[in-house]
DNA sequence: AAACTTGTAACTAAATTAATTACATGATAT
DNA sequence: ATATCATGTAATTAATTTAGTTACAAGTTT
């Protein structure tokens, strides 16, 4: 199974309200550029805004950061539109026999270890600011 | 969403064979440990066979492993079950606008960061082997 | 008041998971 | 050889999640 794409998705949103800070960013406008139904956007809009990491009104076109680029990471995107809860990357089988002496510790032995995986990965997305994605896409437009 | 407990069952398997390696461990055994039915064990022996990890032949009951435990990572079972293809933990979201310079840009830009989150999280899946997990197991079992 | 936007809820279709049932095929023991 | 038991595999089911769609209330502006 796959991380849901509302992660590519929040960052694309935040890239592009940065990208457009001097014109309105509408959830109409968003979904035009992404791709998919307005309503879709405001929906991850909401969770953003939740987050503390834009700033939307109801009633009042446009999204802004609340921060800047550098002081926003991917894991905090991660988390604000909430694509994987905490130790729940990997599921665990429920129930195992405590009869069996492989039953009754397999939850305690695998926990940790597939906590310690999904914290190596988290840790990546910490390392990357929507200021590193908007170099990166800058240069791209710049090459490419 | 989660990875599938195709993952952890399959570790569990593997350790049971091991842990009863001087008896006979049918997909019955094994279902009644992981408490599930006996076909969805069937169908994950079907899949570490296939990968290697196992040896079983139709008609004659019991698994035995085709390594040593300390030859078998985390990994090479996530592999065999199948559970995450390669370069998609993370879902992108398909056709982004190419008139936007962020939509002809972001996918290029994100795919390598996904790539290496996972990979972190792959190699810590690497360097456990089922021999940690079972002594890890044993001292479970003489401590709790 | 009209036009536009956000915020939300309800509904849908597609995909995946895990369980279940059923049965063909292969091996073994009496 | 035939009854018994195991593996291999397919079909079905219910539950969950995703992503999209439609609809509309509530807020803002002109
Ligand atoms: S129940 Fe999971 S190994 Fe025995
Ligand atoms: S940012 Fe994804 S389409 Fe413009």
């Amino acid at each position: 199974m796959s991380i849901s794409s509302r992660f590519a998705v929040g960052i694309h949103i935040l890239t592009l309200i940065e990208f457009n800070k001097d014109g309105i960013t509408s959830s109409e406008f968003l979904a035009s550029s992404v791709n998919t139904n307005p309503a879709v956007i405001r929906k991850l809009m909401g969770m953003l805004k939740k987050a503390g990491l834009i700033e939307v009104h109801p009633g009042i076109a446009g999204a802004k950061l609340t921060m800047k680029l550098s002081d926003i990471t991917l894991f905090d995107v991660y988390k604000a539109v909430n694509v994987v809860q905490d130790k729940e990357l990997f599921s665990i089988h429920e129930n195992p026999q405590l009869n069996c002496p492989v039953g009754r510790n397999i939850q305690n032995t695998i926990e940790p270890i597939f906590a310690t995986a999904q914290g190596a990965m988290e840790k990546v997305l910490k390392n990357v600011t929507l200021e590193d994605v908007m170099n990166d896409i800058v240069a791209g437009e710049n090459i490419g």
